[in-house]
DNA sequence: GTATGATACCTAGACAACCTAAGTGAGAGA
DNA sequence: TCTCTCACTTAGGTTGTCTAGGTATCATAC
């Protein structure tokens, strides 16, 4: 039960996502591969997380598609950042750099400070 | 709909209360404020997100209870590390650590790269 | 021409974590 | 005695992710 070495992908993936698609359009299989690529298979992407969060993402307007051909001659639906979605990147990268520095302040204060 | 600033505090939780414990023994309520007052109030911490926390904790032998009264002359359940408690902190804390390293690599890389 | 593997997408159902919202009881101070 | 804070408890709902199945197409090898 959670002996697995992460379970904090709750809430970045979006993030990931949004991120990812900020170089430009994307196919959602591409995304997954990238973002493991890019994290030496730290964040791992499942399939079943990866296209119900995009759709959420495309419900609420962060994100459109279009089908298209892959390099290798592939059908794929191809994702882009709306306006909405650059914006909401923003905000979100603004939320976790906040989240990332609490967690860091928790981590490593000193014993010693507990009792102030 | 999640437009709150954080969302992302799934699965830190656990790790926040034993970090907390590492510097002593202490009660629920006190594990909450002193977790909101380290972070000024960037992590909330919920009672309906704590004790069933620290129940699942307690139920993994990660951390022991023992009733006792507070500074201010209540009562109140105290928890504290057990050698598996202190252990599985060290292990979080890693993995934590690289969690949030990748999560930085993706979203501090530059767009250039991603053709690589 | 037909296996096979990689690419690419889809989705139902289960599960785990968190939050909301309600409650209990006891001490402190007015 | 009333109210506020402290401190704990728990039922029920929501949400996000994962498991595990599936489809279809293209490239390559045989």
């Amino acid at each position: 039960m959670a002996d697995q070495p992460l379970d904090f992908l709750k809430g970045t993936l979006d993030l990931m996502i949004l991120k990812t698609l900020s170089w430009g359009p994307a196919h959602g299989y591409g995304i997954a591969r990238w973002i493991e690529q890019c994290t030496e298979d730290v964040l791992q992407v499942e399939e079943g997380s990866l296209y119900p969060a995009l759709y959420k993402l495309e419900e609420n307007g962060l994100i459109v598609a279009d089908w298209g051909i892959t390099e290798n001659n592939r059908r794929a639906k191809f994702y882009r950042l709306t306006a909405a979605g650059k914006k909401q990147l923003r905000t979100s990268h603004d939320s976790w750099s906040r989240f990332a520095r609490a967690v860091t302040r928790v981590l490593e204060i000193a014993p010693a400070a507990a009792s102030a």
